[in-house]
RNA sequence: GCGAGCGUAGCCAAGAGGCCUAAGGCGCCUGUCUGUGGCACAGGAGAUCACGGGUUCGAAUCCCGUCGCUCGCCCCA
């Protein structure tokens, strides 16, 4: 037997609420805020991501599915969404539109990892991003977007984390300063702590181990360590979100793992929750534009795991509309009623009224039993007398009340109704 | 890449060397009700007990290996 490759998922029609559901919400607030959507392939070109992820991070290390195709081109299924974004915005010129462009997208994306819980080689984001403004409101709007749709979705236990990482002016002399200090320390630090040490510094301020975790709350802190213009650029943020009203918490152990993020990130987490609990992650990026050889263009963005939004909004037993089902199923018994079953029910969907044609092959109470397994609120039945006298017996399934009606009027009327028109 | 746990029908699951031609429940199908659902009752289909090897007179059950799944670490949505 085949099964589906380690660490994808099938997404079943009995969980498709939850996908429709995020999609409508994030659609809603993306057009409330004016973001257009872009759809990018689902492969790039393999250094489009090496040279704007960072050659260092574990995605382009080790995660990336990464294959040369039959021209002899390496290629690379999106590991994020920020890069083809990008790369779109240079490839059609959009420094030409009226700036900032705000785009959003949904969209696959594929690492190769471990899976667990809320982690998967194939999951899908929903991602915004702003592209051609520097200044720090829109770092606020963005935040706000983000936190607009975590609380649209009905999600209330999470929290708002935010930080500045500086930019490549005041990032290294911080990173030596926060390098000196855990040296200082370094008998008592984990051995993933040591080796963080040279290879990803900030990292250590997030170590779980209680050991590392205490001396992070000593550490020099980036927000402390910016430059004039970092500086300032942080102290506006902070201003905006406090006029917004948006309940964020300055985290200084945030720190994100790609390379291209510059002064303001930031993440949403549960309140409880594993290892990889964040749901939205995002910051500035405004030198990432000019690594893949266009002028200098500020953005910054965000993206949701869907996959983990689900996760959350199950935990939390947010209540999420049920799919649209049919109103009718047409039971039939005979040949002659089965020729009138498929005439009836072409004619209601014509007419946009959702409806389920029974093959007749189970006889009129297995028919039943299926609308009323699949909650259909009407059961339409056709049998020689009806077809005799061009009627159409009409059951509610709920009160269990039926009652004869000329075929044609009952078409009329649930047209009406239940069809395009209503 | 490292560490841990677990694999018995579509799903949940009993089973701890012979009573297993593998219990039970959900779901599915059929009938009681030959043109009327939900409830009830009766019946039915569905399992090479993950795979391979070993121990034993005898293995779903013990041992080894493989594969798969899950969880954790790294890292991330």
């Amino acid at each position: 037997m085949f099964q589906a490759p380690r660490g994808t998922a099938d997404h079943l029609p009995e969980e498709q609420k939850y996908w429709r559901y995020i999609e409508s919400k994030a659609m809603d607030v993306a057009a409330r805020f004016g973001f257009g959507r872009i759809d990018t392939p689902a492969f790039e070109d393999s250094n489009l991501f090496i040279r704007s992820v960072g050659e260092g991070t574990d995605i382009v290390e080790k995660e990336m599915y990464t294959f040369d195709d039959r021209g002899g081109d390496s290629v690379t299924l999106r590991p994020e969404g920020t890069a083809p974004v990008c790369r779109a915005y240079l490839e059609h010129g959009m420094h030409n539109l009226p700036q900032p462009v705000r785009m959003y997208y949904f969209c696959p994306v594929f690492r190769y990892e471990r899976p667990q819980a809320g982690r998967f080689r194939q999951h899908h984001q929903f991602g915004v991003e702003v592209l051609g403004d520097a200044d720090p409101s829109v770092d606020a709007e963005v935040i706000e977007v983000a936190w607009d749709l975590m609380t649209s979705l009905g999600l209330n236990e999470i929290n708002l984390l935010i930080n500045s990482v500086g930019d490549p002016q005041c990032r290294p002399a911080y990173v030596a300063k926060l390098k000196e200090y855990y040296s200082r320390h370094q008998a008592v630090l984990c051995d993933d702590c040591k080796s963080r040490l040279d290879r990803n510094p900030l990292r250590l301020l997030d170590c779980k181990v209680e050991a590392c975790h205490a001396l992070g709350n000593d550490a020099p802190q980036s927000a402390e360590n910016l430059c004039e213009d970092c500086s300032e650029h942080w102290a506006k943020l902070i201003s905006y979100l406090d006029k917004m009203q948006l309940p964020y918490q300055i985290d200084h152990r945030l720190v994100r793992g790609l390379d291209y993020y510059t002064r303001t990130v930031f993440e949403v987490q549960p309140v409880e929750g594993g290892g990889q609990s964040t749901i939205c992650g995002g910051g500035r990026y405004d030198g990432l534009i000019t690594e893949l050889g266009g002028r200098e263009t500020p953005g910054i963005g965000f993206a949701t795991g869907l996959e983990r939004l689900t996760l959350n909004l199950k935990r939390s037993e947010v209540s999420v509309p049920d799919e649209p089902s049919p109103k009718f199923l047409v039971a039939n018994v005979g040949d002659d009623a089965r020729i009138a079953a498929l005439d009836l029910s072409v004619r209601l969907r014509r007419a946009g009224v959702g409806t389920i044609l029974s093959s007749g092959t189970r006889g009129l109470r297995g028919q039943m039993r299926q609308a009323n397994a699949l909650n259909i609120p009407f059961t339409l039945i056709l049998g020689d007398d009806e077809i005799e006298k061009g009627e159409v017996v009409v059951r509610n399934m709920e009160s269990s009340e039926q009652e004869s009606k000329s075929l044609e009027d009952f078409i009329a009327e649930a047209s009406k109704s239940y069809g395009n028109g209503s």
